[in-house]
DNA sequence: GCCAACGTTGGC
DNA sequence: GCCAACGTTGGC
């Protein structure tokens, strides 16, 4: 069992709007080979989601989710009609996968970024090192012990 | 809205 | 295969 970190831009879809789409979300429309590489090659069913807000007044981990699918071909890269359309993903060779994930916690209390870099027990986190810029990221089991209970105490 | 960081593209 | 130009992300 892994843990990850997705990045979604709360204006677009908030924990809120997972916790209310009832049936998994489709996580598709990354566009980038390093998550490419995480979601085809490392992404298991059963792996656990912290789910973080960006590009927001207050960039936090708000909550978690599950991931409930292996990995298959991101369908949005073969319809012209969508900003995620690719050309060069074909269903014989897609370039581009995707995997389900279905609402598990809203925090009570959301991490905020500002937090993650003040805690000396995170600093190793990718997200304030070398992932600042990736939607798809690695979380170590420590990391995930540590923040889910912290989101979840009043 | 600005800009730093960094991934991608394409000419050579 | 290098690297400059360009585009995007995302915090502030």
């Amino acid at each position: 069992m892994n843990y990850w970190l997705f990045k979604s831009e709360p204006d677009d879809f908030s924990i809120n709007d997972l916790a209310a789409a009832g049936t998994p979300t489709r996580w598709n429309g990354i566009r980038n080979y390093q998550a490419r590489n995480f979601i085809r090659d490392a992404l298991a069913e059963g792996d656990g989601v912290l789910f973080y807000h960006s590009s927001c007044k207050v960039p936090a981990i708000v909550g978690t989710a599950i991931i409930c699918c292996a990995a298959s071909a991101d369908e949005s890269a073969f319809d012209q009609a969508s900003p995620y359309f690719d050309a060069k993903s074909t269903r014989q060779q897609p370039r581009w996968y995707a995997v389900d994930i279905r609402f598990h916690s809203k925090f009570k209390t959301p991490i905020t970024l500002r937090e993650l870099k003040q805690d000396a027990q995170l600093s190793t986190m990718y997200l304030i090192n070398k992932g600042a810029r990736l939607s798809i990221q690695p979380v170590s089991a420590a990391e995930w012990q540590y923040i889910t209970q912290r989101g979840a105490a009043e």
